[in-house]
DNA sequence: ATTGGGACCTGCTCGC
DNA sequence: TGCGAGCAGGTCCCAA
């Protein structure tokens, strides 16, 4: 589910409640069978013990992961996969089905790791062992970061054959984007997604870095994307507002909003792709 | 080394 | 109404 934007709001409506607060317990839910939650971690009572006792010192946002910074020099870090919500839940309400893992915090604060197809994964990182070879630090840039300039982008594509599109949902190439503002950032900027990475030329290269980054910024604007089956919320259950500005993605068969042609969709890497046929030709 | 395809899960929608 | 097929915002693993 979540891609940049919608984990850039769920930290945002997670910061100020959690900053300063002390993991006082964690649980763990037995239907776990199969969930990557902890697979990286050798035990469970081992996770839950490094965690009990630490207070929250900062909360951040790498690409699609979050990073609870620990007293002490941990990092929890969280990843949401396809399905995963983070909840702030009084403890009157029930826990939800599919809730996998709860953070009890000072103050009466309950976290809710809700996940029903598995996907989310935990790690628990120590910034002095340091196994920088996990996922989360092994990295492209963020989109919307200092690093990610026109340049930048004509390094990644240029070095690679694959289609664009593939190269843009790499984490490792460009990190935070996925299938839904990938769609629509070749939108954006008139570029085919199966075209050859290689093949763009420097002004569809400009226009492609523009196109994800203003993309980017206005839908951590809107709040992110809650798309049909209203799965993302963010941890206070709100509904984001970048679905009103989709022109590609999940309007198959509707008319491109400039030039009326219709949205059709392909597979490209295994992934279902928007696009008009018109207005993103294959042809450079 | 890079790339594409399948695997991992559950729930929902659609067509028969 | 019921059932199976297909699909879903992500990443990992493997074979070519």
């Amino acid at each position: 589910m979540p891609e940049l934007p919608e984990v850039e709001t769920i930290k945002r409506s997670l910061k100020r409640r959690l900053k300063g607060k002390t993991i006082r317990k964690v649980e763990i839910l037995p239907d776990s069978q199969g969930v990557r939650l902890l697979r990286r971690f050798p035990s469970r009572a081992a996770f839950t013990r490094r965690l009990a006792g630490r207070s929250i010192k900062d909360l951040r946002r790498r690409a699609k992961y979050l990073l609870f910074y620990l007293e002490g020099g941990e990092i929890l870090i969280l990843h949401l996969g396809m399905s995963g919500q983070l909840l702030l839940l009084p403890l009157r309400i029930p826990l939800p089905p599919h809730t996998r893992m709860v953070l009890h915090l000072s103050e009466g604060v309950r976290l809710c790791f809700v996940d029903p197809r598995k996907f989310g994964e935990a790690y628990l990182f120590s910034e002095k062992t340091g196994e920088k070879r996990v996922n989360p630090f092994l990295l492209g840039p963020e989109p919307l970061g200092k690093e990610f300039t026109p340049k930048k982008l004509a390094e990644i594509l240029q070095r690679r054959k694959a289609t664009v599109k593939s190269v843009l949902l790499d984490q490792k190439a460009v990190a935070g984007l996925g299938n839904i503002y990938c769609d629509e950032a070749l939108f954006r900027a008139r570029i085919h997604p199966a075209r050859n990475s290689s093949t763009l030329d420097k002004k569809e290269i400009a226009l492609l870095h523009r196109a994800i980054r203003d993309i980017l910024r206005e839908a951590v604007g809107l709040r992110g994307t809650t798309a049909a089956d209203r799965q993302y919320v963010d941890a206070r259950g709100r509904a984001g507002g970048f679905q009103e500005s989709l022109r590609v993605y999940q309007r198959k068969g509707e008319d491109c909003h400039r030039c009326r042609e219709t949205i059709r969709t392909t597979k490209i890497s295994g992934r279902t792709t928007h696009f008009c046929p018109a207005c993103q030709s294959p042809d450079k």
